[in-house]
DNA sequence: CAACTAGCCTAACGTCATTAGGCGAGTGGC
DNA sequence: GCCACTCGCCTAATGACGTTAGGCTAGTTG
């Protein structure tokens, strides 16, 4: 009664993992449940029993995806000025985005065949994105405006960045431009 | 031997047109060649003596949407100041990107399955780019770095809007403000 | 009128996600 | 110790997809 769900619970994390493999290898285009089922070892209708289906993998990529945000976003350190915090949180956002394109590609641009995220998995992104709009409001930036467009500007950097040159690190001087940028004109805004 | 090229021609504008409905219908992600075959009232391998492949279908796709984005962006206005120059062409590529999802997609976020545009077509698109960054030179914001921060932020707000509420026109508010923020910052670093 | 050809068709292949149903090994109760 | 049962995997099959090969027909050309 237990060892099921035990050798499942085990078990779908390894197949989680050799999604993620393959995703990183061939891109979201290419990803086939079949080939999965190769990388674990075993016969593609197996996985249903892991599974619903492939949208259901992609939601557990997805909120896999998604916690692993939330913790790298909960890492960044917060140093003193507005600046500073700004330009961690931007880098760590960014860094997250560029580092792995068909992540970025399932969990931001949401332009993957057929998926749609479940309620449970949508709550997760939700409180991803939400987490990291908080971290801005002891800088004094709590307009959703201002809060939309600064997440714009970093989003529009990461899939610059992804489109031109996937793997380049001209981001590493965008950012802190964008940082600056962005500072002069909220300080000017709301001095 | 003229009748083929003629009837070849107009058919092909036909059957673009076709695709365009069907990807605004059902998004690239349900594109279907068949479907786009059954549309025009034929038979799936019809379709190969307009088209070497699927991937030449989005190639065709991908370059009469960037002669349609050329075609848009020349036509916005340039009144006088900096900043209305600024929220005109922001509102015209912002506006051009949100009012058609797919064609979105697939001029800008390039996350369609297996396609890459050819040397043609990428042609287009870079010249489509470059005219639109020049556009800005009359500014005088010429700096590389201002350019793309800039294109990353429309490219964002433009994305943004497609994922969370496609559609909706809350990007109408939120491009004046981005123009404001960022006319404020170059205005002080480059006065 | 014969030959050709352009444009469409059907048939088929391999791959995809998915469903149905069967086989065998391990576990429970008696 | 055996019987039933369940669980994890398999094979087989379905329908949709992109794509290729090859045949039919109608209109054009010599």
């Amino acid at each position: 009664m237990l060892g099921k769900q035990v050798r499942h619970r085990r078990a779908r994390e390894e197949i989680l993992e050799a999604c993620w493999d393959l995703a990183r290898h061939k891109g979201l285009a290419g990803f086939s449940l079949r080939e999965v089922a190769q990388a674990v070892g075993v016969q593609a209708p197996s996985l249903y029993s892991y599974f619903l289906s492939k949208n259901a993998m992609y939601d557990a990529m997805f909120a896999d995806g998604n916690r692993a945000f939330v913790e790298r976003m909960r890492q960044v350190p917060t140093p003193g000025s507005a600046r500073e915090v700004l330009l961690a949180a931007a880098t760590a956002f960014v860094g997250f985005c560029v580092e792995d394109p068909a992540r970025h590609q399932l969990l931001f641009q949401r332009t993957v065949p057929g998926f749609e995220p479940s309620d449970e998995s949508y709550a997760i992104a939700v409180e991803a994105i939400t987490l990291m709009r908080e971290s801005f409001a002891p800088l004094g930036i709590t307009d959703p405006a201002d809060l939309d467009i600064w997440t714009a500007l970093l989003c529009g950097l990461a899939a610059q960045q992804l489109a031109n040159d996937p793997g380049g690190d001209r981001w590493t001087d965008l950012v802190p431009a964008a940082v600056d940028m962005y500072v002069h004109a909220v300080c000017k805004e709301t001095p």
